[in-house]
DNA sequence: ACTTGACTTAGAGTTAACTCTAATCAATAT
DNA sequence: ATATTGATTAGAGTTAACTCTAAGTCAAGT
């Protein structure tokens, strides 16, 4: 179990960011007696992933609707790995996409050796 | 000789997106006698450019920067390889992270396909 | 002559995703 | 006993990158 503040340092987020995901209700943490946020093991799972779904473009509102499908249970099991499918398809054609532009790049910087070093 | 929203067209891009760039001076386009911008082949292709760096999650800003350096001229060669290696890292940083992202996304998939298949 | 459509400008508005502020409270350290 | 630390809330502010609006000019088509 941990504190928000320990949370947010695990994670390399910040405790705001944390509140706000909680708002956007992709995550519910547990209450103490005093009424704080804690965080178990399974929550710190599911934020690492829905930070990796972040850092991979996913917007918060496709996580948002992932997160709700969770809630609802077994029977949308379906519909997550659709919504899983079609991501990954994305992430693939980002890596293309990156994959083009690293070419390009090395094609310019090659010009410009050669023009530095003539 | 383009005008602005033949350029837009050619680029998929708006021309209020042309305008915004003109304004951070990444471009600087032509006037014909009634003031209207033209767009040459070669601004077409620096556009392009632009818009790969873009792509590839260089802010404005260091677009911007690297524009400045093009119109400073040649002696700035060498700070604009700099510039376009440090992008290339991050381009590959961005890579790595995306085809672990698949990797991820691949094992969560297979599980929800056990799930649902059985 | 009139309408249509593309262009001009300065500047305001939008969206996503935070990020921070203010005011307050509760537990710990000196 | 007081000061610090870290937590709470609602709601305001920020940043990047557009995106649009208003008010207007101008050329071409009917």
């Amino acid at each position: 179990m941990y504190t928000i503040g320990e949370t947010a340092g695990l994670l390399g987020i910040s405790a705001h960011t944390l509140r706000y995901y909680e708002k956007e209700e992709i995550i519910v943490p547990l209450r103490d007696t005093g009424g704080d946020r804690r965080y178990t093991e399974s929550h710190i799972k599911w934020l690492q992933f829905v930070i990796k779904l972040k850092e991979t473009q996913m917007p918060i509102a496709s996580i948002k609707k992932y997160a709700s499908l969770v809630t609802e249970g077994e029977q949308t099991a379906l519909d997550r790995l659709n919504l899983l499918a079609e991501h990954q398809r994305s992430v693939r054609a980002q890596i293309q996409m990156l994959q083009d532009a690293d070419g390009m790049l090395t094609f310019k910087i090659a010009s410009y050796r050669t023009l530095t070093e003539a």
